[in-house]
DNA sequence: CGATAATTGTGACGGATTTCACAGCGTCGC
DNA sequence: GCGACGCTGTGAAATCCGTCACAATTATCG
């Protein structure tokens, strides 16, 4: 009969509909709508043709009367029970949202087997004890569940709603459901769509992006010293290793109280902080604007390699303090660790 | 090329192929996956094909070797970075799900505009202000992002990331996103997959179900008591109003602090609670179901309708103090009403 | 060693969905 | 009044996708 994707983009018509009368626009061409649900005019008429609502050449379709139709057709004439059914992080997100959209359409009530989360109440949803699931969709004449239980507890979940006489669920656990043909099913797994975002964003670009992507990340060394809740100031610590400082940092002297090696630019961005002194044999200009994000007061490039003009131009620019050791990660690290040793003795 | 639907069946037969080889299985015939993926075996004897992965006849399909194969045509050779635009409810509790899920095989980033937000870590994710995001992404190399900006903030994020270089975008805002044929772009949109799922629901049962749920919801009417703040005894109160006590409740005296009416059986669920009085002109089995869930105290039928024996006696079963008051609902509220300031005049 | 049984790989088919193309029609300008 | 223009509604073609059916293949058993 009528296809499950025409279903959907008539309820992206609607929205699109619901926006223009809000501008105070009466009538609507097919192209237009079509350019604003992003698909094709022809599209647009044919499915506004299988819901039998017509528009009128050289005016297009009436706004107004394309919604109510569009409403009568989604809704229907009765208010619709949701039964969402695992109340973790996920679903709880999902009450948000929803509620807030159709609750005017629709009451929803939740479901967990945790008696914590049992007798509280959501984003004005009621959770319940899954115990009762069953018997209170059956009550309440629930006919639509949303499943954003863990994985593996999916298809006893569904089994027991669809018992209970619910016809549409929408899960987003990765398991399939094995139900009955009468019951529609619509599958929203993150996990699987990021997949597809994987495969689809490598093969855009021909393949090519394998060589240069190696080069934004080109060692996977990780070199992490141990937390040293002690403060190091960092003019001390480079003449102490040795290492000859290139640009000042603040006027009134760089601490840090932690070290974080390595080269990973995508790494940096969880190790990092303003009190992190980075090591790393990467001097590149990434990797500086990488750091001047993260707010970080120092970095060490090794191997006495005499980082580029621009490197040091922007370094002095964003008060960076930055130094070169003569020697390489791992002895650098080292001589670090040692002089942190000695100033714990002192103190 | 190959087609999104295919590269989606294959993520999940991976991951089919993953439990299956958690549970020390060699080797799979294309019918047992089809079955564990929900799909038919032709089906999937197709996809393989397109990913150039060949099994033996009279043995299936090597599942680890099919691991591999499958995990080389999704993932390719790199690790991904993953940006997650809007770190609201929703997006938490996707950082939640995918990064346990794919921190192996990527790293994520988030980014909001708030900037109480930036600078936070959730879920071991690093959350940066959205100032910098375009030019982070474009230093981080990354090619995919998750979309979880409110409604209306879609199109300018997006833009902003395929400007950064950006291939894939999965967002969950409701807007249609215009941009260039080769980014890749799929809509999680949760309203619109629950107006489909309403659609579905009632096409299901070809509209007979009208005229049914009207019997379950059957008047429209709710009268809410002020909050009392002050505690009733529901037997002082009964002979005040000139209630008949049809079964009693615990032996100790039933004492509330509430009351609601309205025939409603989806409100009850928001309003009861365990010393809520439940005035109901529909006397009947499925509301007192629903009011032991809710572990309702006492529950007053009006207009002096005797209820079945049925519902008395599951009443009495349940402990639940039920009365009838003779005349409506409307009458009944003003009377308990007044009762209750008579109380409060007392005190 | 040959028959048998079961499965894979794939050409061909069919149904669903989208796009094309054009007839029909109302409106505007002259 | 009437011709030109532009949009709608829809038959027809094209495309995509899934299923069927069968040849090819390989282990097993007698």
């Amino acid at each position: 009969m009528v296809s499950r994707k025409t279903v959907s983009r008539i309820s992206r018509y609607r929205r699109v509909l619901t926006a223009l009368r809000d501008d105070g626009i009466e009538y609507v061409y097919s192209h237009e709508l079509a350019r604003h649900a992003a698909v094709t005019a022809a599209q647009v008429r044919r499915d506004l043709m299988v819901i039998g609502y017509s528009g009128s050449p050289n005016k297009g379709y009436d706004v107004s009367a394309g919604i109510t139709s569009m409403s009568r057709f989604l809704d229907g004439p009765r208010r619709h029970g949701i039964a969402l059914v695992g109340v973790g992080n996920l679903g709880r997100a999902i009450l948000a949202h929803a509620v807030r959209a159709d609750s005017a359409a629709a009451f929803f009530v939740a479901f967990d087997s945790d008696p914590a989360i049992a007798g509280t109440t959501i984003n004005g949803c009621r959770c319940l004890d899954a115990t009762h699931m069953e018997e209170l969709v059956r009550s309440l004449g629930i006919e639509i569940a949303i499943l954003t239980v863990p994985e593996g507890a999916a298809q006893s979940a569904a089994d027991a709603l669809v018992r209970a006489g619910v016809k549409s669920i929408i899960t987003f656990a990765p398991d399939p459901l094995h139900l009955p043909d009468d019951i529609f099913v619509e599958y929203l797994d993150i996990s699987a769509t990021l997949e597809s975002a994987v495969f689809f964003a490598r093969i855009g670009d021909g393949g090519r992006a394998d060589a240069e992507a190696a080069a934004v990340e080109p060692i996977i060394r990780m070199l992490e010293t141990p937390l040293t809740r002690s403060q190091m100031r960092l003019e001390d610590m480079a003449r102490d290793i040795g290492a000859r400082v290139v640009t000042p940092g603040k006027p009134n002297g760089t601490e840090i109280s932690r070290v974080y090696a390595g080269d990973r630019v995508s790494d940096l961005l969880n190790e990092a902080s303003d009190s992190t002194l980075l090591v790393s044999n990467l001097a590149s200009l990434q990797m500086l604007r990488v750091a001047e994000l993260m707010d970080v007061p120092g970095i060490c490039f090794v191997n006495g390699i005499d980082p580029e003009p621009d490197v040091v131009e922007l370094a002095r620019e964003n008060g960076t303090f930055l130094l070169v050791s003569p020697v390489g990660v791992f002895e650098t690290c080292g001589l670090i660790y040692q002089h942190l040793s000695r100033a714990k003795e002192c103190a």
